[in-house]
DNA sequence: CGGATTTGACCCGCGC
DNA sequence: GCGCGGGTCAAATCCG
């Protein structure tokens, strides 16, 4: 503080930089929240607050103690895209340790590099395809061929896949088996944000998780009883949508490494 | 040596 | 206006 060289230039950059820091913070109303169980513990040896792996590269830029929680919020950024503004947040559940809790702001600008990878890797796989056909010289089978890849590129299935960028709603992916599973969040639900926001963050009278709700690693025939379970909360259609919807296609798998 | 992580400082919004 | 809590920055440090 004694030591502050020009005010007038620290009262410059701090304008701009606040600037900055509003516009960033108005851009942040999208969020998706999952929280992701995590059976094997014993892996916290090697990865102590360590986020699991997912199919975007991240990097750490901050971490802070939580109020009420014993452990820490870390803070990180997409590094795969210089422009990209997708972060994540990622916590332990205040009364679960074996629950984390990962906050997706923003989306990417840019596709995932291994899905863009898996794509290409498939395509390669159907040119392989076509090339042995015509070998065999089946033209009718052949343009059949064909014409499954065009329609494949044609109605967008793998175009939107690297344009739109929205893949926060799968933000985890595989590799070693754990069993993780997790329920996701949009802000723009609003119903059921405050639904979940209760279940998950109700400090005056609820535990902050309920384990017994998030961990579906077998959700086959424990679906209904999850849902018998919800029964009692205030569900509403575009809750019981959106839990149809996307919560069990969002199962996620986590590599613990 | 370059990229990733750590960590204290700083900034901002919000409630009182 | 002030203090608190959360989010970000950036220098220092670590690591492959």
């Amino acid at each position: 503080m004694d030591g502050s060289p020009s005010p007038s230039l620290d009262l410059k950059i701090s304008e701009e930089k606040s600037d900055i820091q509003t516009t960033k913070r108005r851009k942040m109303s999208e969020k998706t929240v999952v929280t992701v169980k995590i059976e094997a513990n014993e892996n916290k040896k090697h990865k102590n607050e360590g986020p699991p792996s997912d199919s975007w590269s991240w990097r750490k830029y901050g971490q802070k103690p939580i109020k009420g929680s014993p452990y820490p919020r870390g803070y990180y950024r997409c590094s795969t895209s210089k422009g990209c503004f997708a972060k994540k947040q990622v916590e332990r559940c205040r009364t679960d340790a074996s629950l984390l809790i990962i906050t997706y702001t923003s989306t990417h600008n840019h596709p995932n590099p291994k899905e863009l990878k898996e794509k290409i890797e498939e395509e390669q796989e159907e040119q392989l395809e076509i090339e042995n056909l015509e070998k065999q010289e089946d033209p009718k089978e052949v343009e059949e061929v064909k014409e499954q890849v065009y329609l494949f590129d044609e109605d967008g299935a793998s175009e939107n896949m690297t344009s739109n960028f929205h893949y926060i709603h799968s933000p985890l992916r595989d590799s070693d088996h754990q069993d993780i599973i997790t329920s996701i969040k949009h802000e723009d639900e609003i119903q059921f944000t405050e639904t979940l926001e209760n279940v998950l963050f109700d400090e005056k009278e609820k535990p902050l998780c309920y384990p017994h709700l998030m961990t579906f690693t077998t959700p086959k025939s424990e679906e209904n009883d999850f849902f018998d379970e919800l029964g009692e909360l205030p569900t509403s259609s575009s809750f019981t949508s959106f839990m149809r919807g996307n919560f069990f296609e969002d199962r996620i798998l986590i590599h613990l490494s």
